[in-house]
DNA sequence: GTGGAATTTGAAACCGCTTTCAAATTAGCC
DNA sequence: GGCTAATTTGAAAGCGGTTTCAAATTCCAC
């Protein structure tokens, strides 16, 4: 082998030839196992030798090879996240929550989104799987159950905005609906009573549990359910402007609105100020998650607060705790309500 | 071999042993080499072995080991995409855009973000680095040009928001001075002439030509620059809403505001609305970078758009070009006015 | 049918690190 | 000091692929 060549520092367009443990080793005068020892604290080892191999670790510049190690130690120090869609706020929060929650550990993540299509979610995963990750975080999954936990025989899980059974998957429970409850009760408290609902996507788990708040809320208060005051959206502005274009068109008549996003929650807003209807003079608006944009909408948007940051910390925390061998336990506040500038008392 | 063994689906808690190449090899009969022949195309194979081949992976759920692939083939597939906030919008948009130019190709991303750091922004790269990407693309970097060169040594890098000089460094030329020019003319020939600035953060290349571009058209117009109209930011809801209360409180004159980016815009729009000052009656706000969000708002915002996700995408196929050896030829579109309701003309 | 070129194949080396196992060293104790 | 026990160390065998190189086939023209 052209050695001598190896030796001449790179120059040119040419990629610099990588320091590799071996050569860190004989600048060290060890071998490699002592080395490998050193950077991974597997064995203790003589002070003198660990100051030495530092030296040349320094020195030479050295970084391990990530995928070597990978495949000697059988793990790939990192985690996979899957999302629907990295561009959301709401997954932008979380993922930059799981960044962070990741960081005081040697994992690091990879994100990929699954747009909502069974199809690409599982794409997605294949490839979280061929690349060897230790775990994988879903923050929201449209898998069927089933499919979850053939998956978690491969590779341990955690799940988010779900509940599914499994040895092997620890659930974050983020049960949607104490949060709805709680918007709808304090719009009811402010005495409203026909209290319209823009719904998230029809058969999502998370999207039933926030109309089952919302209607918890008013049986809970002996208000009648009123079919034509729930109009399904998408989680998106566009969704709920259109949601609440629907809604007026009908006539129908209300004084607050439960929508089931804060995306959705903007999207009404402009279709009401459209409209000529002033919030919250005329109509008073609530929404669900507090993105860090709400408290920047005209007016600041009331909404449902459930610390997405929070959870996503929570879950890199105990996808660590998983991937170590421990068993995690996570507790996670409940929700709580921002009241800002979106709603007002009936009377 | 315990081939009777190896028949049993594995159950329990306990990983599933993976199936390896070598498995696949003895199963369709061939040797290793044949089989990865045949699944990176490197070598014609003859038919019968193709489809056995074929047969014993599908047989099998085979699944290559990308550690091994990587160490073994000297490539990653992967790419490193470094921005300063996951969670920003802006940088949301831009991920979601790279993805998808990653789609078509094998390659995959590995997300990694700076918080506007450069020590943060280091670690990450030295991160990217030790999981031997092939490329980085960086939107936005925090990092001094001579730091990036080297880096370029090492990987070769793909560069927007800046231009720096290197044989593997390729820069997408986003010059935003044309898109702030754009802007501020658009305001004047609306007939403003006492038009503020809320500036992004100091220092900041990108920041320093959207005020280029903003001082540019004053003078192409015989304005007068104030220097009293022009408040810095942060690029932050929050920052654009304490600078225009600052701005408010120093009790200039103006009937329109440049914001550099939309977040401020946001802010600003709220702290105006806070005074009781109405856009656009009172005041026209004009933004940039025309985030999704920007038609939503209320009013809608009128703002600089760039095609964010153009520029996210063409990154990404360039940087496809640049590991397969080829050399790309990127050509971005300009930059446009997103005119919505939140300027009108002075009378 | 035969010789030689072209095409397919498999054996084996290697990518850079971890880890086992046994040898070498050091420590501890009588 | 001598002997055993405990501690450090290095050699070597993988991890699961890719790739080189030469052997084995196949092809083709004569």
């Amino acid at each position: 082998m052209r050695r001598a060549d190896a030796e001449q520092p790179a120059q040119s367009g040419a990629e610099e030839s990588a320091v590799t443990l071996e050569m860190v080793a004989r600048e060290a005068g060890v071998s490699p196992s002592t080395v490998s020892r050193i950077l991974n604290g597997t064995a203790r080892v003589r002070d003198t030798k660990v100051r030495a191999v530092r030296a040349a670790i320094a020195k030479l510049q050295f970084m391990p090879n990530n995928a070597a190690r990978t495949l000697a130690g059988g793990r790939s120090m990192s985690i996979g996240v899957v999302t629907q869609a990295i561009d959301s706020p709401f997954y932008g929060e979380a993922l930059a929550a799981i960044e962070k929650g990741l960081l005081r550990s040697n994992y690091s993540a990879l994100f990929v989104s699954g747009h909502w299509r069974e199809s690409d979610e599982r794409k997605c995963i294949d490839h979280l799987v061929s690349r060897r990750v230790d775990g994988i975080i879903l923050v929201t999954s449209c898998l069927p159950d089933a499919e979850l936990q053939r998956l978690s025989r491969t590779v341990p899980l955690i799940l988010t905005g779900r509940q599914v059974e499994g040895e092997r998957i620890q659930c974050l429970d983020a049960d949607s609906t104490p949060g709805a409850r709680l918007a709808t009760d304090y719009l009811i408290g402010q005495g409203h009573k026909r209290i319209a609902c823009i719904g998230g996507p029809v058969n999502h788990p998370d999207a039933e549990q926030r109309l089952d708040g919302y209607k918890a809320a008013l049986s809970a208060a002996r208000l009648a359910y009123a079919k034509q005051l729930v109009v399904a959206g998408d989680y998106s502005d566009a969704g709920g402007y259109a949601a609440m274009n629907r809604l007026l068109d009908t006539g129908a008549q209300f004084t607050a609105v439960f929508a089931a996003n804060d995306q959705m929650a903007y999207g009404a807003m402009l279709a009401l100020h459209r409209r000529g209807l002033v919030v919250p003079r005329d109509v008073s608006v609530v929404g669900f998650d507090d993105l860090p944009t709400s408290s920047f909408t005209i007016p600041p948007l009331t909404t449902v607060h459930r610390g997405i940051a929070e959870v996503g910390e929570s879950a890199a925390e105990a996808m660590i705790e998983l991937v170590e061998g421990r068993s995690p336990r996570v507790r996670l506040g409940g929700a709580t309500l921002a009241v800002r500038e979106s709603t007002r008392p009936l009377r």
